[in-house]
DNA sequence: CCTGACTCC
DNA sequence: CATGGGAGTCAGG
């Protein structure tokens, strides 16, 4: 509400300035440096395996999993986790793990050849549902676009669409149609997914990790679409977190087999985050990529983006 | 202990 | 009528 109302005065916009700015502060600025180890020099947190409901982990005691990282002041904290002297960190992450997941499990014909051919997902998307070519897709076709792909994820209805882009519900509801008639392989995916959870009773992701969702069948129409979207999304987050936990037994392995002094330091979901000597790596970059792009042979290729620096946000 | 705000993927 | 998945921490009540 106070974003919709930034729009028409300034106050709104203070107070989620204020608001942003407190949260910065007593969250990480203040209490991060009270967490450091005395004998390690360094912040220790605790990984949880069995914490998150679709097969993430989760990090506590502090949580490292969300660093700031989108506004310049929240990079500025990022820039406080610094390697070791003589080191560098390396970060590699996967691009679009979940929707080519929903690529691999739906072989949508669009999909597929859009992650083949190495397209830029969100401006093939916009060229479907705008029906405008890449040369002619503005800013805004694009930020539409990228929603719509997300929402698709989350089984989100037309009425979020709406509100996150901040446009009429009516014409939320014509993208989401738009959407579902050029990646018809999507739509008929969904259905499947909805079907067997429905008759199964529990969702599966590509390794067998299940999650029960037994109000798929409820009377009442509020609890069902909770389950549904459920349904819908835990295959997809399910198995990127099931790709990237294989992809880290693989690393760890190799790192100890190859006598890499590399440490192995954090995983955010579809990030893993690597401290190594500057000699280490040269040799660190193709093992870590190969070992998450080569993980497990899905329909579409899957791709690492890799980076190194002196700190977590100053990287390239 | 709960809620609502902020942070992340 | 409600309305996007998964988390953790903080302040305030």
């Amino acid at each position: 509400m106070l974003e919709e109302l930034a729009l028409l005065h300034e106050l709104p916009r203070k107070v989620l300035e204020y608001r942003e700015l407190t949260k910065l502060k007593s969250t990480y600025v203040d209490a991060l440096p009270k967490l450091i180890h005395a004998e390690t020099g360094r912040l220790h947190t605790s990984i949880c395996q069995t914490g998150t409901a679709t097969g993430r982990l989760s990090s506590s005691d502090p949580n490292l999993q969300n660093i700031p990282v989108r506004s310049e002041m929240g990079r500025q904290i990022r820039a406080a986790f610094v390697a070791s002297p003589g080191n560098s960190l390396l970060s590699a992450d996967y691009s679009q793990i979940e929707l080519r997941i929903l690529a691999h499990f739906s072989m949508d014909p669009v999909l597929v050849e859009a992650f083949r051919t190495g397209q830029d997902i969100h401006a093939r998307t916009a060229e479907e549902v705008f029906r405008v070519g890449p040369m002619a897709q503005n800013a805004e076709h694009r930020r539409a676009a990228k929603a719509i792909n997300f929402g698709i994820i989350y089984g989100q209805s037309p009425f979020g669409l709406a509100a996150q882009l901040s446009i009429d519900q009516k014409e939320a509801a014509q993208f989401i149609a738009a959407y579902f008639a050029r990646y018809r392989g999507v739509k008929e995916y969904l259905e499947r997914s909805l079907a067997e959870a429905r008759k199964t009773g529990v969702t599966r992701t590509m390794f067998g990790r299940t999650r029960p969702v037994p109000e798929i069948t409820a009377p009442q129409a509020n609890l069902r679409s909770f389950a549904e979207r459920t349904a819908l999304n835990t295959p997809l987050q399910g198995t990127a977190a099931d790709l990237i936990k294989l992809a880290m037994i693989v690393i760890s392995r190799q790192l100890a087999e190859e006598k890499f002094k590399a440490k192995m330091i954090l995983q955010v979901h579809d990030e893993l985050l690597f401290e190594a000597p500057h000699n280490e790596i040269d040799r660190l970059r193709p093992l870590v990529r190969k070992a998450m792009e080569q993980v497990h042979k899905l329909a579409v290729p899957l791709v690492a983006d890799l980076k190194a620096g002196p700190n977590w946000r100053d990287m390239k």
